[in-house]
DNA sequence: TCATGTGAAGACATTCACAGCA
DNA sequence: TGCTGTGAATGTCTTCACATGA
């Protein structure tokens, strides 16, 4: 459909993307390759790279205008439709994200939540509604769900996977603990906590 | 202290280890660089490179000895003392990392949150006690607390970070979705939920 | 002069291919 | 034979260095 991108210079683009909608929300029209890559820690060589992946030129001399990019990385990374995204757990951490979320991207919609606990059901969080975890299969479908967040207890992790993969769903964010095995035609991102600490617990101690 | 590892490599080694522990409280003595490779969705080759940093190795033919493995990787990673983690915010996010973590690692505690909502005050969440904002200097110092996890509202992300490296704190997890600047001998591990979910609906739509 | 765009180099990470051991 | 350990090749990502344009 497109051009490949580099897997970081996505992920890049959509940070770059919110800062951007930030800046415009302050009034700023412009903005200079080093001033985005100081909000951002990193180098002005790298934003200027990942810019120039998206084939876009900046006026030279002002900086790039900023609205003109926000739309040429919305035309990469966003889907022409709506997706539409469901939570599986809605605990703390399933609340902590639809309240996140919700109405945070024009393209990206949390559309149902799901639960097991009757005491769940029914409920209504950041205008998601929670359903009983029997009728996942026929809401994914019905309401044309692709990506699933799973934010159950680790021990139910795998068989939510499961169940959201043979329901259709194209897509899973993983924030249990548990690494997940699905078919390779789902695209399956693990987002590990447990991992990220460790990790700055390493550089700590050096 | 050590010789280098490879970020990714240390990455990794976080969550062999989280697999061996539970492959061993399962009563699994030996492991195969491919189920490892397996149980992760990654190559053999992949594993056993990472194991050829540690400098471990392995009985021939039978397999990686799994709690000699998860002493070696432990070693590694692992400080000899206990770390002290703090959580900031108490909402839906920090409780539930709360919960999560507790009782984990044996090397890495949490022992403190705080809040700056009168009603959180107090609260005791999976054990941890949850302070008012105004004593985090006092208490980070007293308890030595070198890790800080922010979640508080964006708005907020900022000023608690300063506080955080003020109180001399070694490192910062951040699950906000803002991007933090900090003193550079503080690492800065940012942890961003909304990029993961956009990058997961790049890869979707094709 | 100051910022962009980019070829080329360098650093980092993964995979191939195969020798060697039990 | 089946698995590990590893040099070498490949692939991916970042940085250098500099030509170009306003």
């Amino acid at each position: 459909m497109q051009l490949k991108l580099p897997e970081k210079t996505i992920e890049r683009l959509s940070q770059y993307r919110r800062i951007l909608l930030n800046c415009s929300a302050n009034g700023k029209e412009h903005i200079f390759s080093h001033e985005l890559a100081a909000l951002l820690n990193i180098t002005a060589v790298q934003v200027r790279r990942d810019i120039m992946f998206l084939g876009y030129s900046s006026l030279q001399r002002k900086g790039y205008d900023i609205r003109d990019l926000i739309h040429t990385i919305g035309n990469l990374l966003d889907n022409q439709e709506i997706i539409h995204v469901a939570v599986i757990g809605l605990g703390h951490l399933g609340t902590a994200i639809s309240t996140y979320f919700k109405g945070k991207r024009e393209k990206l919609d949390i559309v149902a939540a799901f639960d097991i606990h009757p005491d769940k059901i029914g409920k209504v969080i950041a205008d998601v509604t929670c359903y009983p975890m029997s009728e996942l299969n026929d809401i994914v479908k019905q309401q044309n769900i692709s990506i699933g967040m799973i934010t159950v207890p680790p021990e139910q992790a795998a068989e939510v996977a499961d169940r959201l993969v043979t329901a259709g769903i194209k897509g899973i964010l993983n924030f249990t603990t548990v690494p997940l095995n699905v078919s390779p035609d789902v695209y399956l991102e693990e987002y590990d906590m447990i991992t990220a600490l460790e990790k700055v617990a390493y550089f700590v101690k050096k």
